[in-house]
DNA sequence: TTGCTCCTCACGTCACGTGAGGTGGC
DNA sequence: TTGCTCCTCACGTCACGTGAGGTGGC
């Protein structure tokens, strides 16, 4: 038994907003709304604790929503794939799923990830037809300052 | 003389607005902030009135905005490369600036090109390394489903 | 015990959305 | 004259920012 095996919930808001580049507020923020599962049984005024697969949760929850620039609403339907995820990391390791349920799990992840996929594969190639543009844009300015010399 | 010329200035605020993909309520936001020249000459009331090239920077604007996710403020400072571009258009053409001015307007023009592509290209790098970890990881999900069968 | 970070309201702000009531051009 | 789109307030909303006042752990 490593001591890596059961991450223990030792980080303090402030950290993990500062590990992932964002406020306590924020975070306070998506657990209110539902986004993050956050702390289900702790008592008013208790301080919130995670670990670090939280950490790296909310940061593909972030990162997803800056570089994609999709509202909260719509963020809730890209993160199914991380719960999808987070629900197969307990049935696998904690209890014995069969194989058919190991199937279903792997297969809905999959599918989550294909439309994370698609909206990336959509949003690259629109700043690639940017920087094109403005590359061209460029490339004629200089043209025309070379041709003043 | 060619009718193209100079364009007139017939379009209306939901028309532009259909063209860019945004709302009238926007435009007249930006206009009230300074983002847009807009209409310096209106009666109170009158209808707003764009051309070409109105639309043109406004889909840039938009573009922009989107695309690198800034703010209204940031974007301020970024759009000052379509007003020298503007501000080129109209000196080149109306007046007769001298050698030293164009050459003034260009590098500016370069200056500010530069600096659209510089966080452009950060964005793109950010989105392909988000684009390799998606893929990395539903290349790992598709083995599992693999090993299975 | 002293800082530090945390907590919960709760109001402020940015970037618009959404009517309310009215006027103007094909 | 009838629709349609436009106009100007002005309040609502989403995604947080920012104190106010208080409690809890190294």
């Amino acid at each position: 038994m490593t001591a890596a095996a059961a991450p223990a919930a030792s980080l303090r808001i402030g950290e993990v907003a500062r590990r992932v580049g964002t406020t306590p507020r924020t975070i306070r923020y998506y657990e209110e709304l539902g986004l993050l599962p956050g702390g289900e049984g702790r008592a008013s005024g208790a301080h919130r604790l995670y670990d670090e697969r939280d950490v790296d949760r909310l940061r593909d929850a972030l990162r997803l929503k800056d570089l994609l620039g999709v509202s909260l609403d719509e963020l809730r339907e890209l993160l199914e794939a991380e719960e999808a995820r987070a629900l197969l990391r307990e049935e696998w390791h904690h209890g014995e799923p069969d194989e058919g349920r190991r199937r279903e799990i792997l297969e809905q992840l999959r599918t989550h990830l294909d439309l994370q996929l698609g909206l990336v594969v959509r949003r690259r190639d629109e700043i690639a037809s940017l920087e094109h543009d403005l590359r061209e844009r460029r490339a004629r300015v200089e043209a025309k300052l070379s041709e003043m010399r």
